[in-house]
DNA sequence: GTCTATATATAGATAGAC
DNA sequence: GTCTATCTATATATAGAC
């Protein structure tokens, strides 16, 4: 039985990447164990072999994917040089590589969608995926002198809020066509906003 | 058949609220249509004499909470007085509004999680709830002159971009626990950033 | 360990009585 | 218009053969 990511055979990531690939497409309520059985390529038994029942392996998904995406959204956690580069390059690499990315925009509609009903699931998006994301760049802005940010914690969510925002209306929401607006002005905001001499 | 939240007798309204409540709870596939008809009080076949089937009474539903929201979120409309003082007051409604609002945070978790399978719902959401607050703050930040948004719809994104990320991150992802903030700060450092004299 | 076959429950949707 | 009763399909989960 499987109960973490932290040990999988080859036949617990075939399941696993059976399960993906439905889990992301119709939910957890709409995903049948049938299903996953067919896609992964083994029979439903071997599914529950490997895997207590329908919430085991739903759980063990999301954590498998969530730990996946975690170095990713860390990048190589390099925040060196002058703010107005540092949060530009910032910003563009979250939005280039999540505004088009179509697996990362249904594991947010499945972690969030299913928030209500599996906390833990998304309590674990927030620990692994959003905070350190948010408290490496407050670290990188407790550290620059010259900027406008007497709050480094506070001013780090309103940088990630307004990029996460921008993802989630633009491609989660497919807001694109009803309130279309080039990344680029909200980078360039966001950089005038923060890079500006503090108040004298 | 009821096809509009226009046009709505007591016995369709009747049926909404019940599918509002196994709906907001369950979701889209984890609701089924004996469960809706007990909730209402009337059985199977008079939901399916109001509605073509389980997709066309979701669709009525979503847009019937929509609308029942759309008032809400615009507020008095009244945005007038030092940005300050607007902006500030405009944010902490918001939040004290949503964050502990748990009917409005399942229809969030809904409509984002079903945004993948039912696209147009999630696109009334952007169209009827997201774009009029970001029009009508955009709106006001162009009629001032004396604050740092050189874009003013880029910068109306960034405001509430913030706002809806904080109360995703802390209520609908359930991580008040894990990385807790009072949103004082939050709003501190929005109305700081701002408000600021803009650049010479 | 992995399969075929199956037990049991419940889903969406409707026929037909009133 | 509204109900009881029912049809058909499919869901989760498992027994038992190999």
């Amino acid at each position: 039985m499987v109960q973490s990511p932290a040990v999988l055979n080859n036949k617990a990531v075939q399941i696993l990447q059976g399960a993906m690939q439905e889990f992301l497409q119709n939910g957890y309520a709409g995903t049948s164990m049938d299903k996953v059985a067919a896609t992964a390529g083994v029979s439903k038994p071997t599914v529950y072999n490997y895997f207590k029942d329908k919430e085991g392996l739903f759980r063990a998904l999301i954590q498998y994917v969530a730990e996946s995406r975690c170095q990713q959204v860390m990048g190589d956690g390099n925040l060196e040089g002058r703010p107005e580069v540092v949060i530009r390059r910032l910003i563009t690499n979250a939005i280039e590589s999540e505004l088009h990315d179509l697996d990362y925009q249904n594991f947010v509609r499945l972690v969030a969608g299913e928030s209500g009903r599996f906390p833990q699931l998304a309590q674990a998006f927030v620990e692994y995926l959003t905070k350190p994301a948010v408290d490496q760049l407050a670290d990188y802005l407790k550290g620059c002198s010259d900027i406008n940010a007497p709050d480094p914690e506070a001013t780090a969510r309103v940088v990630l809020g307004a990029t996460v925002f921008f993802i989630m209306t633009q491609s989660v929401m497919h807001g694109e066509t009803i309130m279309p607006m080039d990344p680029q002005r909200l980078v360039d905001s966001l950089v005038d906003l923060v890079t500006r001499s503090p108040t004298l």
